[in-house]
RNA sequence: GGGCCGGUCGUCUAGCAUGGUAGGACAUCGCCCUGACGCGGCGAAGGUCGCCGGUUCAAGUCCGGCCCGGCCCA
C-alpha cells in the first residue's frame, strides 16, 4: 500500500502526476469486445503468482483482521449456497483489505464424518468393518482428496482472495494431533466424561448421534389402542404408536386432574406379551386429550420418556439393539426388526382380543440428518461433553457478539437454551479422529494419551506407557469409538489463529468475524462457542455473518429431488463469477433466504457490459489527458463528484453493517444511471470540441470522467474483483502503482468535495436536459436533430442563473442552435421534478 | 403448542430502529438508431404496501389483535 496517502490528498496527488506525467495519460484504448470469462481466468491466475491475498504474519502496524472460514464438507459440489456464503465473506474480506486490515482468510476441509463412510462403503462394496480400519480410512482419503479438488476449483473460479499457504484437512494427523490436546484438556479440566446414558442412536448408521443431527419429519403413522388389563379384572386402554416397544413398559400414567382414571391410581395393571405387572401413576405430562389419556412409558420411545423414568426412578428394559433389531428383552419378538415386531405383537394383540383399533397418526418422527431413518433412543456407555453446564455463558457470549442479522441470536440461544442432554463426542465409526484412550485390561482405569503422544491413534499404537497407574498391569485394550466430526471443526477459530503452536495466537483470536448458514447456527455456531468457553473462557469469534438458504426458483429450498437444482459451475460458465457475485450480493438482505434468479445474474452480467463500455469511453477520452490542479470544474462537474462523495458514504455504510444488497444497489445505479445515462452524456460535447468551450473546459470533464471511473471500480473492487482488477490495469495502474486495486485504499469520503449548490444546480440541469430529450422521443424526432430554439422559463432568478451557468451543457446535449433562459413563468413543456420550469423547442420544418 | 422471520405492481425485491407524494429488477407493451455500449437509450402500463382496529395533522413505516406462509423447536 505504498501509495495509498494519496487518496487521503488528491491534489497533492495531482500536482505529483503532473510532475511525473507532462505528455499525458498515453493510456491505451480498451478493446470492444469484453471477454468476462477469460479476464476471470487471467487474474485468478495472477493474483496467485502475486500472492497478494497472503497474511503478513510481520506486519504488526496494521490491524488485523480474521475470518474463520468454515471448512466445508468435501461432498464434491460446491453448491449456489456455498457460493452465497463464500461471497459474502470474500467482499468482507476484500473490503477490509482496502480498509488497510491485514486479513487472514484461510481455508480448510472438513473431511471426516459418515456421508463419506456411506460412500465409501457403496463404491467399494463393503461394510466398515469388512475391512481393517487403516484400509477403510485410505479409500476414504481417496475420496475426499478427489472431491476437495473440484471445490477448490470452484472456490477459485468465484475469485475468493483466500490465502491458499494456510489450506489444511481436518483428516490430516497435524489437525487430530490439536483435536486430540483439545480433547485431553477438556478432559483435565472435567469437561469430558464417560457414562451410560440415554443417546439418540441411528440404527442404519450404527453410531450415537447428537441432538444437533436428529431432525424432525413429519409422517403418516398410526396410534394403536390397547387394552392393559388390570389385576383385580377389567383394563384400562392405552394409545401408542409403538405398540412393539410394550415390551420394553415400564409403567402407565395418567394426568392426575383426569377424573376418569382417578379411581386407577396405584393400581397394578399386567403388560401385555409380558409377564409383568406394573403400577399406574401420575404424571402432569400426560395430556388427558391425546388418545385414551393413558399412556406407557418405555425405554426409551420418546425424550418424554426419559424424562419420566428419571423421575420416578423407573427400571430400564433395552428392547432394541444398534442396528435395529429387537432384543431377547422382547421375549418371542427377539431378532425381528422394529417393523417386523410392530406387525407381530399388532396380531398378537388383536388375537387377543386386546387391540381395540387403529387410528390414522400425524407424528413428527426424529430422523438422522444424514440418511433420514427414524432414529432410537438407546442406553450405552458414551463419552460427552458437559455442555449444559455453559449454557448460561454461551448466552452471555452471544449477547456479545456482533449479528448480521441481529436477530440471528436468537438461533443460538434458545438452541442452547433448549438442549436437554450433555453432547455425546463419541461415535462408532471409523473415518474420524480416534479418542486418544485406553483401558487397563485388568482394572479398566482410563488411560489418557499425553500431549507429547499425540497425534495418535490408540487402535495401532499402544500407550507410552509401562504400566497401568493404578493397578501396575501392562496389557491395555484401546477405545475404538472415534469423535463426533464437529468435534473437529468446533476448533476452527483456535487452530486458524494458530494454536496451540504459535505463542502468537491470541493476535487471531477471537475471529472477526464467523461466517455462517442459517442452518448450522445450532451447529457450527453453537460447537465452536461451547468448545472454547470450555477450552479457554473465551468466546471465539467476535461477529457472526449469516447467510440464508438459496431457494429454487420456485421458492422453494433448492434440491436436486425437487428438480429446482442449479449446478454452480453452469452459472459460472455462463455469466462467469462477477456477475454471480452480484446475484449473491444483490438477491436478498443479509440473513435472509433468496431464491437462485437467472434475470438476476443476467442484470450482473450486463451491468459489467455497461461499466465496460464507460471505461472504454473513459479511456478513449482520456489518452491526451495531463492531470492538472487547474482544471475549471463546471457545474456539472462539481456535481457528479458530490453524488460521488455521497455514494461512497452510503457504500461504505452499508458495507460497514454486511449490507451487501444496498452497497451493490448503490453502486450500480451511481455509475448506471447518474455517471453513464446524466453525466457522461452531458459532457461529450465538452470533450468532442474543445475549439467551441476552451481546452480548460475538457480537462476538467476528463479530470472528472477520471476520478469518478477510479472511484467506482475502488467500490465495486470487493463485489466484483476481475473487471475492476482489469479496468484499473488498463487505465490507472500505470499512475497508482499500487500491484493490485485491491491493495488500494478505500476511498474515505472528502467532505471539502461536497458541494450542496452545485449537486441542486445539476440535478435542476440534468432534469432540463433529459425532459428535453423526452420530448424530442414523444415526438418523434432523432437526438440528433438540432433545435432551431429552445426557450426555457425558469420562473426566477435563482433558477436561471443556475441554467445559465450550464447553458453550455444544455446546448451541447440537446443540440440547441439558440437556447434562451427566462427568469419568468412561461407556457410550455413541463420538467419532472420542477413542474413550474416549462421549456418550448423549436425545430425547423417540424 | 412455543420462538423467530416474512406477507409491498404479473414475479422477485428495497424501504419499516429516526412516520411526510411507495423505489428498483425481471417480464409486458410502445418508441429511438444518439461519434462507449441494441450486451444500448427513452417511455408507458401495472401497487387501496395480508386483514381489522388504535396513536397521529399524517402510518408500508409506530401500537394492539387476527389471518396466511416459511424456518427452527416441542
Amino acid at each position: 500500500m505504498e501509495n495509498d496517502k494519496c487518496y487521503l490528498f488528491p491534489r497533492l496527488f495531482l500536482l505529483h502526476s503532473l510532475q511525473n506525467n507532462r505528455e499525458g495519460l498515453k493510456v491505451k484504448s480498451l478493446p470492444k469486445q469484453c471477454n468476462i470469462l477469460e479476464i476471470e481466468e487471467k487474474w485468478q491466475k495472477k493474483w496467485e503468482e502475486l500472492g497478494i491475498y497472503r497474511f503478513n504474519w510481520n506486519d504488526h502496524k496494521r490491524p488485523t483482521f480474521s475470518i474463520d472460514t468454515p471448512p466445508p464438507y468435501p461432498s464434491g459440489d460446491f453448491h449456489m449456497g456455498n457460493v452465497l456464503n463464500w461471497t459474502y465473506f470474500d467482499i468482507l474480506a476484500r473490503y477490509k483489505r482496502m480498509r488497510g486490515y491485514n486479513v487472514y482468510f484461510p481455508q480448510g476441509w472438513d473431511c471426516h464424518g459418515l456421508p463419506t463412510e456411506v460412500e465409501a462403503e457403496e463404491r467399494y462394496g463393503v461394510k466398515k468393518t469388512d475391512v481393517p480400519p487403516g484400509k477403510f480410512r485410505k479409500m476414504c482419503e481417496e475420496l475426499v482428496e478427489k472431491y476437495i479438488g473440484v471445490m477448490k476449483t470452484a472456490i477459485k473460479r468465484l475469485g475468493c482472495s483466500i490465502d491458499w499457504t494456510t489450506e489444511y484437512r481436518t483428516m490430516d494427523p497435524d489437525y487430530w494431533r490439536r483435536v486430540q490436546l483439545s480433547f485431553i484438556i477438556l478432559y483435565d479440566k472435567g469437561f469430558i466424561y464417560r457414562g451410560t446414558h440415554p443417546i439418540n442412536w441411528c440404527p442404519r448408521c450404527e453410531t450415537a448421534i447428537a441432538d444437533a443431527e436428529v431432525e424432525y419429519e413429519s409422517r403418516k403413522s398410526t396410534l394403536s389402542y390397547i387394552r392393559f388389563p388390570l389385576e383385580e379384572g377389567g383394563f384400562l386402554t392405552i394409545a401408542t404408536s409403538r405398540p412393539e416397544l410394550i415390551p420394553a413398559c415400564v409403567t402407565v400414567a395418567v394426568n392426575p386432574h383426569d377424573e376418569r382414571y382417578r379411581e386407577y391410581i396405584g393400581r397394578k395393571i399386567h403388560i401385555p406379551t409380558t409377564t409383568r405387572t406394573v403400577q399406574i401413576i401420575t404424571d402432569e405430562m400426560v395430556d388427558p386429550k391425546f388418545g385414551t389419556g393413558v399412556v406407557m412409558i418405555c425405554t426409551y420411545g420418546d425424550k418424554a420418556d426419559v424424562k419420566t423414568v428419571r423421575k420416578y426412578g423407573l427400571p430400564v428394559i433395552m428392547c432394541i439393539d444398534e442396528k435395529g433389531k429387537m432384543t431377547s428383552n422382547a421375549g418371542k419378538y427377539a431378532g425381528l426388526t422394529v417393523e417386523e415386531a410392530r406387525k407381530a405383537i399388532t396380531q398378537d394383540l388383536e388375537k387377543e382380543g386386546l387391540l381395540e383399533k387403529i387410528e390414522p397418526l400425524d407424528q413428527e418422527v426424529g430422523v438422522c440428518w444424514r440418511c433420514k431413518t427414524p432414529i432410537e433412543i438407546l442406553e450405552r456407555e458414551q463419552w460427552f461433553m458437559k455442555t449444559r453446564i455453559l449454557t448460561d455463558q454461551v448466552k452471555k457470549s452471544a449477547l456479545e457478539v456482533k449479528w448480521y442479522p441481529d436477530y440471528m441470536k436468537h438461533r443460538l440461544i434458545d438452541w442452547a437454551k433448549s438442549l436437554d442432554w450433555d453432547w455425546v463426542i463419541s461415535r462408532q465409526r471409523v473415518f474420524a479422529t480416534p479418542i486418544p484412550i485406553w483401558y487397563c485390561n485388568k482394572c479398566s482405569e482410563i488411560i489418557l494419551a499425553k500431549p507429547e503422544w499425540l497425534p495418535i491413534d490408540p487402535k495401532t499404537t499402544p500407550p507410552k506407557t509401562d504400566r497401568c497407574p493404578k493397578c501396575g498391569n501392562k496389557t491395555f485394550t484401546p477405545e475404538k469409538d472415534v469423535l463426533d466430526t464437529w468435534f473437529d471443526s468446533s476448533l476452527t477459530c483456535a487452530v486458524h489463529a494458530g494454536w496451540p503452536d504459535r505463542e502468537d495466537w491470541r493476535r487471531l483470536f477471537p475471529a472477526d468475524v464467523h461466517p455462517s448458514g442459517i442452518d448450522i447456527i445450532r451447529t457450527w455456531a453453537y460447537y465452536l462457542m461451547v468448545r472454547h468457553l470450555a477450552l479457554f473462557n473465551e468466546k471465539p469469534y467476535k461477529s457472526c455473518l449469516i447467510n440464508g438458504m438459496v431457494l429454487g426458483s420456485d421458492g422453494r429450498k433448492m434440491s436436486k429431488s425437487l428438480g429446482n437444482y442449479i449446478a454452480t459451475p453452469e452459472v459460472f460458465n455462463k455469466y462467469g463469477a462477477d456477475a454471480t457475485r452480484q446475484w449473491a450480493a444483490a438477491g436478498g438482505s443479509t440473513g435472509s433466504d433468496i431464491p437462485f434468479r437467472w434475470p438476476d445474474v443476467e442484470y450482473g452480467w450486463r451491468f459489467l457490459i455497461k461499466l465496460w463500455n464507460a471505461a472504454r469511453f473513459v479511456s478513449n477520452q482520456i489518452k491526451d489527458y495531463t492531470p492538472t490542479e487547474d482544471a475549471e470544474l463546471q457545474v456539472l462537474d462539481r456535481w457528479l463528484l458530490t453524488k460521488l462523495e455521497k455514494t461512497t458514504v452510503r457504500v461504505t455504510e452499508a458495507l460497514e453493517k454486511c449490507q451487501f444488497n444496498i452497497a451493490l444497489e448503490e453502486v450500480r445505479n451511481f455509475t448506471w444511471h447518474v455517471f453513464c445515462d446524466d453525466y457522461i452524456e452531458a459532457a461529450k460535447d465538452r470533450l468532442y470540441r474543445p475549439e467551441k468551450y476552451g481546452e480548460n473546459k475538457k480537462r476538467a470533464a476528463q479530470y472528472t470522467l477520471y476520478k469518478a471511473l477510479y472511484r467506482i471500480l475502488q467500490l465495486l473492487a470487493p463485489i466484483c474483483p476481475h473487471i475492476t482488477e482489469e479496468i484499473y490495469y488498463a487505465i490507472y495502474q500505470q499512475q497508482m502503482k499500487h500491484k493490485s486495486i485491491h491493495l488500494s485504499c478505500w476511498p474515505t469520503p472528502h467532505k471539502e468535495l461536497i458541494d450542496e449548490e452545485a449537486e441542486r444546480r445539476g440535478d435542476l440541469l440534468i432534469a432540463v436536459i433529459n425532459a428535453v430529450r423526452r420530448n424530442k422521443a414523444e415526438r418523434r424526432i432523432s437526438l440528433n436533430t438540432p433545435i432551431k430554439r429552445l426557450t426555457i422559463y425558469a420562473i426566477n432568478k435563482e433558477y436561471a442563473e443556475s441554467l445559465l451557468l450550464g447553458r453550455e451543457d444544455i446546448v451541447g446535449t440537446c443540440k440547441a442552435e439558440s437556447l434562451e433562459i427566462l427568469p419568468e413563468k412561461g407556457k410550455g413543456e413541463a420538467i419532472e421534478k420542477y413542474e413550474e420550469i416549462k421549456f418550448k423547442a423549436e425545430y425547423e420544418n417540424v
